[in-house]
DNA sequence: ATAGATAATGCAAGCGCTTACATTACTGGC
DNA sequence: GCCAGTAATGTAAGCGCTTGCATTATCTAT
């Protein structure tokens, strides 16, 4: 029976170039173990045939797949877009492919990708935040694949981290709102279930308001999904509050800007009437008027430093580091002196 | 030889269930082909063993992969976002699942990529724009991977598409503008070569300026690549000619974000002294104040749709249909009548 | 009961590659 | 020139799964 026309194999190369297929695959594999003229015949046949080696049977034979799965929570917004640009470009200098999917903030959603991620043989996992299922890590344990954390910082975790200090950082930024005479600060966040940043954001404030005396228990905080439509309502919400707050603080950029927005269109002067900051230090934090003051974070050092330390991991067996980065204060002009009315 | 303690195996299941490694199959891929008693006894295997299959094994022995590629040019803004999201979703309920990776709007990188998807053995890939070297398509038929274009709406080409007239769409929004008495008319476009979405949208201006009888030529165009800070630069220059443009038609609502930051640092009021226009309607062109006047791009219809059109490439081997979707202006406050000053 | 049909399961041949090991082709030193 | 030593290449055994076909169990109608 013929064969039907379909893609060609290593084998098809290797008669062509009249070798064996163990001298093709080195030729593609370790070219300097072939000699030069061996080498040039291979590829020629390689470039006529038009072949392609098949992934799959790669993988299975070398029990290796060079492939690093990472999940986001979203790639609706640029929050991750910057730091997964370099972690993609620093895999991509070391010989490694980049599977990304979204879970949309869904526990259950991420659960499956890392599972599909897995069973295509990812080498490694990127991962944000450290809130999941223990049942999680004990199953990554199981199959041998390193994860990574990153985007928070907390040492003595199931998984090595790199990030920074969510708690510690938005204290900072609590701490000069306050030190502009705010006092009655509100706060829009994302929810903080199963989000270690969102929830360590928030007692990042508590810590200023507390350290100052104020009471940490009086901080109202709307909680809501991460996007413009419900920062702007959040924020409509909050301002109504009798006594009105002075300084609504956001979990990020996004938040931030849907909450200027809609101050805006209350017509209300930001900051003059209303200071709002953001947290993640995202394009759009520049883009919107008055600019964001926020928290910038060092979204590509961040995902470099990743990739270099999960290929690590990957390449050594070895148990990774956690790595500490620091972020700071962006001073822009959405926060100003508290208005004493 | 002990066989070290790995993944289990189809085999280890199979043992451990007192079936061969036929029937196991069979539960986990036709589980109605099995009887009811058997299926429990497998599933309990698989349970206790903890057993995730091994996709590269399943790839080389089923020929399919049930895994879609796409390359879209950027991920730092949320252009394609909304729409991919949506491709994935669709897909996902198809039960494929979706390969992401971004060329940077670079030609060759974009090739590269392609490449590496199908080495992975993608059953068809999503393509942004019809632009590229021919020899792409060849090596796509080649190896048989069906392949659909979106964002773009071009009969007859090599790839089936679905998208929008940009040309017709642009030139829409362009005779708005000239209806409100703008004749000394410049833009701001992505850079055009090897982009027909850029390049069709400087046409749809030119098209517009010539049916009324103004000089396509006079108009002058920077092209830039699409960054908020570019946009800003490319306006910063535009303003300063002489006799000074009266309203920028930008390629993209990013640049158009650009322009307008520029626009109010450099004291300009938008749209009294110059209107801008975006295109895409992104989140961002909401955010920006005044909202940017600009095209409406049913991104989720597109993303959706072509799921659906490439899995029926993909299944039944069709070459696809070609599907134009409609835009429509849509009008917010960065457009106004033209200041005769 | 029993032949004949049908459902459930098992057997075993690949899928296209890598790689340990075996074989053959070159080196240079004498 | 010959031999040890090394470099280049070939041989073939899997990797873990799916699936066509063969076999065996179960059912239906007489």
């Amino acid at each position: 029976m013929s064969k039907l026309r379909s893609a060609p194999t290593l084998d098809d190369v290797a008669r062509k170039a009249g070798v064996s297929t163990a001298t093709v695959s080195r030729c593609l594999n370790a070219p300097d173990r072939v000699v030069e003229a061996t080498r040039q015949r291979v590829m020629q046949a390689v470039e006529t045939l038009g072949y392609t080696p098949n992934f799959a049977a790669r993988v299975m034979a070398a029990k290796r797949t060079f492939t690093i799965g990472a999940i986001i929570p979203t790639m609706e917004n640029a929050i991750f877009a910057r730091g997964l640009q370099a972690f993609q470009e620093e895999l991509h200098k070391r010989g490694y492919t980049l599977l990304v999917s979204s879970s949309a903030y869904r526990p259950d959603v991420e659960e499956e990708q890392i599972r599909t991620l897995v069973a295509r043989g990812a080498d490694g996992l990127l991962l944000i935040g450290h809130d999941r299922d223990p049942k999680i890590y004990d199953y990554l344990e199981h199959q041998k694949v390193p994860a990574m954390v990153a985007w928070s910082y907390i040492p003595n975790t199931r998984a090595p981290s790199i990030g920074f200090d969510n708690r510690q950082a938005m204290q900072a930024l609590a701490d000069q709102v306050i030190g502009l005479g705010h006092t009655r600060i509100a706060m829009i966040s994302g929810f903080s279930t199963g989000n270690d940043r969102a929830r360590l954001r928030i007692e990042g404030v508590r810590d200023a308001l507390r350290k100052t005396g104020l009471k940490p228990e009086a901080l109202s905080i709307i909680e809501t999904s991460y996007e413009v439509e419900n920062g702007a309502e959040a924020f409509a919400q909050l301002i109504s509050q009798d006594p009105r707050p002075t300084a609504i603080l956001c979990g990020n950029d996004v938040l931030a800007a849907g909450a200027l927005r809609q101050a805006q269109s209350m017509g209300l002067n930001v900051p003059g009437d209303v200071s709002i900051t953001g947290f993640d230090d995202i394009e759009l934090a520049r883009i919107v008027s008055p600019a964001l003051t926020t928290v910038h974070v060092p979204h590509r050092e961040m995902g470099g430093k990743a990739a270099l330390e999960l290929v690590e991991m990957v390449e050594n067996s070895t148990p990774g580091s956690t790595i500490r980065l620091q972020t700071e204060i962006v001073e822009r002009h959405s926060l100003g002196p508290a208005n004493k009315s």
